[in-house]
Formats: structure tokens, sequence, C-alpha cells
RNA sequence: GUCCCCGUCGUCUAGCCUGGCCAAGGACACCGGCCUUUCACGCCGGCGACACGGGUUCAAAUCCCGUCGGGGACACCA
């Protein structure tokens, strides 16, 4: 079964040289985290492009830590890349928790595997070991930077004899083992970006494996890739000059490489820096603590580089999963924009039924401690009701705090703009008419106070408004009928007085 | 500095491969209006971009060359 994903969509993107799959089986594709943070806002993209593609072509999604920088590797943050993964639905078919035929997927925990691979390159040939100190190799860059040349390592070490690393171990000498990059340019051949030529003179031997013995990630990664039967290595453009190191050590230990995709990066401003903690928020648990719903996050995300068409931008999951694909990725980095995310999250929750709504709403009642009373769930429900459309992230709920207690300020511009006149006067009016009634609902509230307002002879607004100010301390918010009928009258009634106290004590 | 990538409204983007349908379309933001007891939603309208310069062509956002601008990588990090 050949695929042909320049096929795949009627309007292929690219131009210049297609680039088709080179593969008949099916699709495996891989996120490969390093657990020294927590899940950012990049890596959710990443992962969620992965997921998107295997989803979409019915492979396979696997999760794989690449923690060989142990040093900053924590279990904390592998937790929380868990958390925040499962929190935006992208779900593994192999990984750590799920297992899976190439377990572990824990780098670390891959042990001697990647040992039998250098051995292979040692004996071809293709790798050779460096006696070179970390600050011989250090002066030596400062030396070339000085002199403008290429940092790159010159190769020092490359045409030792046996006899010199006889000598130089016999002094006692730790060695790193390099790649001996092969004569030629390398061709990267990338879904995305096209074809891009590294010639090999700007190449030089990079470490595969620490003087301590321990591999480093530019060559567990792939070695992992080909051991696990990645079909495509989907990542940010970041990586995009690791590639022709990847595909070097392919071509040396004679495997097929993965095809690559690189995508564009996720900016923070438009100055065209990368997304860092400067602009914001970067987490995706930062995110989900701020409010927003997963499915805004994820449809948010996948329009970071990735359209449709010249309509639609919002897809549930399950039209992305069956519309998404590499050849509507573009080609350059998009900003970050929190606007367009809060008009999405907006959207998202008013989509959310009153039930589901309200249960989202509930953990951020809680953490604005506002639920110390209980309350009932309709009244909640009624709540949330009231509150509308209003929402843009779930944690918005709480500037309605005014429903759940009494200890509130009256915002002087409101104070200012609307208890004019004789607002005592009216205030007293109507506290008398919602005193009056006899059921204390909705339609009989709105009645007779429209029909006291009538009898009164002034307009609606003059009368609502500074009665909206007494009962919240705000001129905006939900319909006031709603307001009243969750504050209930004996709340009503008190916080007329207190109003009415207020405003005489000022006046 | 070296290598590599990118360059359409402030932002996300459609259009670019296969030149004419583009005096460049949509969305967010912003501004104005309508609706309304208020705010928000919604609806209507407005502002606003092909980085620049050459070339090819009857015709260029689209093809070619150059310039400029931005970014990424250059670790015994990932």
């Amino acid at each position: 079964m050949q695929q042909d994903i320049s096929k795949a969509h009627d309007k292929p993107r690219h131009k210049g040289v297609n680039i088709t799959m080179a593969t008949d089986q099916p699709i495996r594709v891989r996120f490969a985290p390093s657990p020294t943070g927590f899940l950012h806002i990049g890596g959710a993209r990443t992962a969620l492009f992965n997921w998107l593609f295997a989803r979409h072509h019915g492979g396979t999604f696997i999760l794989r830590i690449d923690d060989t920088d142990e040093a900053r590797s924590t279990d904390e943050s592998m937790q929380g890349i868990y958390d925040s993964m499962e929190w935006l639905g992208l779900d593994w078919d192999e990984g750590p928790m799920v297992g899976g035929p190439h377990t572990p997927y824990i780098q670390s925990e891959r042990g001697e595997r990647y040992h039998k691979y250098v051995q292979q390159l040692l004996d071809t040939g293709n790798a050779y070991r460096c006696y070179c100190a970390p600050e011989e190799l250090d002066q030596m860059r400062t030396l070339a930077r000085v002199e403008k040349r290429p940092q790159g390592y010159p190769g020092k070490c490359r045409y030792l004899t046996e006899a010199d690393r006889h000598k130089l171990e016999g002094e006692g000498r730790k060695s790193t083992i390099r790649l001996k990059i092969p004569e030629g340019a390398i061709i990267v051949r990338d879904l995305v970006l096209d074809v891009i030529k590294f010639e090999a003179d700007t190449l030089d031997d990079f470490i595969i494996v620490r003087s301590n013995g321990s591999p480093l990630y530019n060559f567990t990664s792939i070695i992992d890739d080909i051991e696990m039967g990645i079909t495509h290595v989907i990542r940010g453009a970041d990586h995009l000059s690791n590639t022709p190191k990847h595909l070097s050590i392919c071509q040396a230990l004679g495997f097929d490489p993965p095809q690559c995709a690189h995508l564009p990066m996720v900016l923070g401003s438009s100055k065209g820096e990368k997304l860092s903690k400067r602009h914001g928020a970067t987490s995706v648990g930062q995110y989900r603590e701020d409010g927003y719903l997963p499915e805004a996050l994820i449809n948010f995300l996948v329009r970071l580089g990735w359209s449709y068409d010249d309509k639609e931008e919002i897809f549930s999951v399950d039209q992305l999963i069956e519309k998404f694909d590499l050849e509507r990725v573009g080609k350059s980095g998009s900003v970050f924009d929190l606007k367009k995310l809060q008009w999405l999250n907006g959207h998202y929750i008013t989509r959310l039924n009153l039930s589901a709504r309200t249960d989202a709403v509930i953990p951020f009642l809680q953490k604005g401690s506002l639920l110390e009373e209980e309350k009932s769930r309709a009244w909640l429900e009624q709540f949330v009701a009231a509150v509308g459309d209003r929402l843009e992230t779930l944690a918005d709920i709480t500037t309605y705090s005014y429903l759940f207690t009494d200890d509130f300020d009256y915002d002087p511009k409101a104070v200012k703009k609307w208890w004019k006149g004789d607002p005592a006067g009216i205030l007293q009016g109507l506290r008398d008419v919602l005193g009056a009634i006899e059921v204390f609902e909705i339609e009989p509230i709105e009645a007779a106070t429209w029909a006291h307002i009538e009898a009164a002879g002034i307009s609606r607004i003059k009368a609502m408004q500074p009665l909206r100010v007494a009962l919240s301390g705000e001129s905006g918010g939900p319909g006031l009928f709603d307001i009243i009928v969750l504050l209930g009258r004996e709340k009503v009634l008190e916080r007329l007085d207190r109003a009415i106290q207020h405003i005489q004590e000022i006046f």
C-alpha cells in the first residue's frame, strides 16, 4: 500500500521537488520531550501535530522521554508532561505507562542499547575517539570566534594513530567519541521546508558519547527513532540543524532515515523572538490553571502554522483528525496571540451546555474561596446561566463574587455616573416595591419593577443602573433581574438599605 | 562570525507550486453604529498588508536575481 502525501490534499502547497513518503509501512511518529521543565506551548504544538498526523493516517503515536541529560531531568517534569498531555487529550499508543513493543520508552532506562551502534561506528572507522579536554575545546572555539572562522570541531583527533591513542591514554586522558562526518553534502528532504543542502565542510565531527561513556541526545534520538521504527520525525524548526547529524549517523550505520518535517517556531512577539516567559505564560499547565479549555488551546495551537482554507478556523478535534495533514503546514514562524486564544476560549465556553459549564466553573469558584457557604446545584446553574457568555476564561467567573459575598465595594466610577440626582429616593422606591412582592420570582419582580418605574415617570436606565450599583457595586454584568433572584429578597433589601445609608452619608 | 531557514493587514492566515478570477479574501485585535436596564454576546460598517530593488512577461503577491530585515543552530544541553 503506497501512500503519497503529496496527493493527499487536492491543493498541494509547496513548490519545488515533490517529496513523497518513501514508506509502505504504517505511519509511526513520536513526541520526544526532555523532562527538564513543564510542557511548553511550543512542545504541545509539536505533540499535537504529531498526534494529529498519526490519527489522521491511522498511524501510531509514541511518547518517548529523551532524558539523556540526567542533570537537568526531573521526575516532576515528567509527571507534568504526562498530565498536560492527558489534559489536552493527546493520548499515546506506546510510551510510559502504556508500554509497547519497544519498552522502555524512557531513554535513561534503555541502558546499553546504544553501545553496539557506537562500537559498530568505531569498528567501521565512522567514529573515533577524541582526547581533547573541554577546556581545550573551549579555547579552540573562542579562537575560532575571534578569527571569524566556523566554530565547529576542527578534527584534531581525527587521524590519531593507534600509538598516539595509546600514549594519550597512558597519560590518563579520557576520551569522547565523535562521528566522522562523511564526504559530500547532506541533503535533507523536509516535508515542510522541501530540500535543504548542507555542505560537508560546514558540518563538524560532533560528539556522540561523553567521556563518561554516556551517549548524547543527537545520537540516542536517531537511534531510538530507528529502533522504534519511526517513519516521520515531526519537530520544531530549531532542530533543523541537527538533522544532517542524524542523517550522517544513519548513513554510517546503513539505516534508512525517517522522513522529517520541521515545524515553524512559535514566537513570543512580532519581533520574531522565540516564545518565552517574558511574553507571558508558556506552560500548558498555566493555561489550564488560568481557566482555558483544552479544546480551545488545541484549536488555537493547531492554527499556529497550519490552516485548512480561507474560511474555516474553528475545528473540533474530530474535524482536525479528518482534515489535518502536513501539506498545509506553513514555513514561517507564528506569534502566540493571547487575544485570539481568549476569543477562542470564550467561544468554546459558550458552547458548553449549562451543566458542563457549571462543572467547569466550580473549581475556579472554590479557588476564589466563593463556595465556603453551601450553594445548591440549582442555584449554581441559575448563576452560570445568568453569567451567560460573559466568560472568556473559566477564572473570569470570580468577577461575579458579589453574588456570593457581601464584601464588595462600590466602584467609584459607577457611583459617580449613576448615583446622581436623588439616588436614595429612587432606591427607596425600588426597595418598597421589591419588599412588597409576594412571590419573589423573576416574572413578578420584573412586572412590578417596570410598573413602578413607569408610574414614577423616570426612564428605565435611570432606575436600573442605580439599582445595579447598589446591588453589585458595578455598572455592568448579568441581567439585573437575574441578580435580584439569585440574591434573594433578604439580601436585596439589605443591600438597598446599605446603599441608601451610604448615599446619605456622602451627601 | 559561519551555516541554515523565513519574509502577505498590528496578529493568525487564504492566495504562491499550476502568472491573469487579487484595485489581495477571512479571522482576532482596534474604531464606529445597531440591539439592550448595564456589560458582554450578536449583527452591520470602518481602519489595515504583498519587505525593497531589478529582471522575465501582454500580465507578477505569484517565476528569476540581488538587497535588506528577522529568526534558528553552531555544547562532553535537549
